[in-house]
DNA sequence: GCCAATTGCGCAATTC
DNA sequence: TGAATTGCGCAATTGG
């Protein structure tokens, strides 16, 4: 009805920004044991935060593969000791030069006796101007994202302080309305009664 | 306010949420989302952004000091030629683990005339185990920090979503109420019409 | 000064 | 193949 009218340009923007919903495909994640990362203490965060949370924010992905059924289970940052190892090199991601490999999967614990093989790796070497030129524009595509990310949140945030604004205009109409309709609802009982007392007919001028 | 028992629980969360809005504070950086971004041309960095680079603090990392100058202008994701170079190893930030070697200390200056020699630097050597100490303790923060953040920015969005679906209810209940105004005047208006034409006397009480 | 919390950044894995 | 996302760790800041 005349709602469109209401609704202001946040509204307008803030509903553009959001085209189809979060996906909430299947994940994929495949959180496997590594570094199961019981750590021991407990800490709190219902359970239910989790569901919200990777429903909207849509698959948990890849990353910190442990790090998955940690969040899953509520379990956010806790210790959790490295993966591979606490301190030296790559341990969580980082690990650069040697090469993507350990990260992800962790081969290791099976194959690697000693330590990680890095070697035998089709260096993509961080040497090559092919590797940078990828990094740089992977960069420049984050940056964008997060960009894009943060103007979201504050369009949301815009949103829903405006319909909050809106809400409580809303609620005073309904409450004038309703008084108004109290005093017309009255004043028909008493002429009612007046008419029924007197047989005849009083009207008022509203 | 009296509209406490309106609002349902998520609402109820959102708001414990935001203790006291945006800080606001003096701003460091960001804090809006301009954007605006002249985009024009200019990119690249001017050497200029190289030395508040290597002065800020203990460790460098050559991560991406140089990046606050262009949000300070607004100027986000742009192309930024990295600040030691353009693909040599461990150029940007990177280099966590593998070695505190290169990034750090990077002892390569001897060989490099040209560069500044970062050396000076307090040694918090990445292997002092206070260092590991202390980067643990705040990945763990950052992990807690980033939780909220996605929690609060989920309930944000359902509130939001919430807020909208009220606000629908109440514009029907007005619909409602306004449509039973007019009919209650309207039947006020004919019995006043027939008072009138009876002669009698239609007062109002109230 | 120390510490936790934030925040921007780059990396790498994954999705689209 | 390349852009978009997203978790992660690092480092600089900020607020206590």
């Amino acid at each position: 009805m005349m709602s469109d009218s209401r609704v202001s340009s946040v509204i307008q923007e803030w509903v553009s920004s959001y085209p189809g919903q979060p996906h909430t495909h299947s994940h994929t994640q495949t959180l496997n044991p590594t570094t199961s990362n019981m750590a021991g203490s407990t800490n709190q965060l219902t359970p239910m935060d989790m569901i919200s949370y990777s429903q909207s924010q849509g698959l948990v992905r890849g990353g910190g593969e442990d790090r998955v059924a940690e969040q899953m289970m509520g379990m956010s940052y806790l210790p959790y000791t490295s993966p591979c190892l606490s301190n030296n090199s790559s341990a969580g991601s980082t690990n650069h030069h040697q090469s993507h490999i350990n990260t992800q999967q962790d081969f290791s614990p099976f194959l690697l006796p000693t330590l990680r093989a890095p070697v035998t790796k089709r260096s993509i070497s961080k040497d090559s101007a092919e590797y940078r030129m990828r990094r740089e524009r992977n960069n420049i595509a984050v940056r964008k994202s997060r960009d894009k990310a943060r103007r979201r949140i504050l369009l949301t945030q815009q949103r829903a302080m405006q319909l909050q604004e809106e809400n409580q205009k809303l609620q005073m109409r309904i409450g004038q309305l309703t008084q108004e309709l109290d005093t017309l609802k009255h004043i028909l009982s008493q002429r009612h009664q007046q008419g029924t007392e007197d047989g005849g007919a009083g009207e008022s001028t509203l």
